[in-house]
DNA sequence: TTATCAATTGAGCAACTGCTCATATGTTGT
DNA sequence: ACAACATATGAGCAGTTGCTCAATTGATAA
């Protein structure tokens, strides 16, 4: 059932609601924790947090595909986590924001100590 | 190509090998993330942040059928972030892990600053 | 008991995701 | 030019996910 209330009046929905936030703002944040949300990419950011890496080598630790590695990539740089530098056949890429780094930190914290 | 290193050497990979994250911690925190990776559980759990709420109250705050909800508060509640009481016909659920909270707010410190 | 409403649950489905495989592109060296 | 190798990318597929719908359970009141 759809937009009745039980326990709340309609008054107190409404001022939960304002209190509540936007609906852009979960989505962004929605956005955020998945891109971490995935195994791969955890390791991956993980990998390149102690510094920068070629393509052949984060597959060789991770023991996967490049080509698995490099769509991976691509959806960072896309979303701006990560950028690239050729050095000669090779492509290094390195972590492209800070924040992210902290948001994962945060998380480690809260996997250890349960 | 799996297993073979071109720019570090095989003593460089196994060095970065210890530093980097055990495979199951990253499992760990990637189920963590995950949690937080979705529309509804993230605006359920914000909902749950100001109070304790019914499932009927809580479909009607997000627009979404009972049914929807309980399927993720069933979720939810096996990992132990919300616990519920019964109220008469009504199941009241309210946030049962402080640490998620924390890392959700840290999820929107990143959202909004940048 | 029966009726009624809240909540739960299972089955099933459509959308999404992350990989593989094949192919294309970029770069270096011969 | 060509070969060799690193990377990138598109198509396609299998596994997962989050919902709907229908049926069921739990609780209260008549």
């Amino acid at each position: 059932m759809k937009g009745e209330y039980h326990l709340l009046t309609r008054a107190q929905a409404r001022k939960l609601s304002r209190k509540m936030i936007q609906e852009d703002t979960a989505t962004q944040l929605a956005e955020t924790f998945s891109v971490l949300g995935d195994l791969t990419r955890v390791r991956m950011l993980d990998a390149l947090s102690h510094g920068e890496l070629c393509v052949c080598d984060l597959a060789g630790l991770l023991d996967m595909t490049s080509s698995a590695i490099s769509h991976q990539l691509r959806y960072l740089r896309a979303l701006r986590l990560v950028k690239s530098r050729r050095e000669g056949k090779n492509a290094l890429y390195s972590l492209d924001d800070e924040h992210i780094v902290a948001l994962f930190g945060e998380g480690l914290k809260h996997v250890s100590h349960k």
